[in-house]
DNA sequence: ATAATATAAATATTTAATAAACTAATGTAT
DNA sequence: ATACATTAGTTTATTAAATATTTATATTAT
């Protein structure tokens, strides 16, 4: 559906005001569906990012400041976020024995065992949406998103 | 800059993968640069919205339901969002007469004055972007967008 | 006319985002 | 060695957003 529909807009609208409406809502559809696979979880967008960034890390534990970096949304409280994941027994804090004001956080088994069951509806997901492109558009879409948000 | 170097990924990431990340990050970016603008006005985006949605009227009143019809995003409580706009005396509050259940929001002549002093500067916002893109770019970039996020 | 249903909005609750103040550890200059 | 600055993270307070529940009015069916 076309974003002038969706906002029910009765005048013509150009391409580079179009633009952003449309990245903000195709996000907001994308975010919607997303929660919903992971509302079953007690889960939080946030939450599963973290827990895959430390899955990422193969072992290795990650602070503070690293999680912070890798996350798309710089702006949450990652301290409250980690509480969140501790509660749930999805991950371990400790103190880092170099530096005592770091701390190293590591991804539980149980922590593993939740994202290899989303794994699949994760993907599933991705492909509702990216099998409406062919390769080549996938690919040119990436590249007109990276190329547009340029600062 | 490519969202893998975005998120210190250091695995390769398939198109239909990226994509995703693409468009939320992107949206970050845009969302986190407009929340500048929009901060010594003490509005919120979706606050700013609805102001946009009331001028759009011309006049004519708006009931909840054609405003969260309107919204990008649905699910905020949008009763909540008008309180705070009546507040800033940006909007006025009436029963409707002919249904008693509805209500009717108007923008008021300070929503209209501080919507044309934000006029240039959203404008300069949308343009910072958008010259990134020639315009077939830009009106690519929206056909993929709406094909892509169709369920 | 009354009960049941639907609609519109308000309210309450929960959750998240943002900013500021704070604590503790480390590093650096004197 | 002491003082000062910086770094890393936590805590708290404030505000905003999302979700669910409730209230009020209107509509429909019996």
């Amino acid at each position: 559906m076309k974003i002038e529909d969706i906002i029910k807009s009765t005048v013509a609208m150009d391409d580079d005001k179009k633009v952003i409406l449309n990245i903000m809502y195709t996000q907001n559809v994308i975010n919607d569906r997303f929660s919903e696979i992971l509302k079953p979880y007690d889960l939080s967008g946030e939450q599963y990012n973290v827990l895959r960034i430390l899955r990422g890390q193969k072992g290795i534990p990650a602070n503070m400041c690293i999680i912070q970096e890798r996350m798309l949304a710089k702006n949450s409280n990652t301290t409250r976020l980690i509480d969140k994941l501790l509660l749930k027994d999805f991950v371990t804090r400790e103190v880092c024995p170099e530096n005592r004001r770091k701390i190293e956080i590591r991804i539980t088994q149980k922590g593993l065992d939740v994202l290899t069951e989303l794994d699949p509806k994760v993907n599933d997901h991705e492909q509702i949406f990216a099998t409406n492109l062919n390769k080549e558009e996938l690919k040119q879409l990436n590249i007109l998103l990276e190329k547009y948000r340029t600062i």
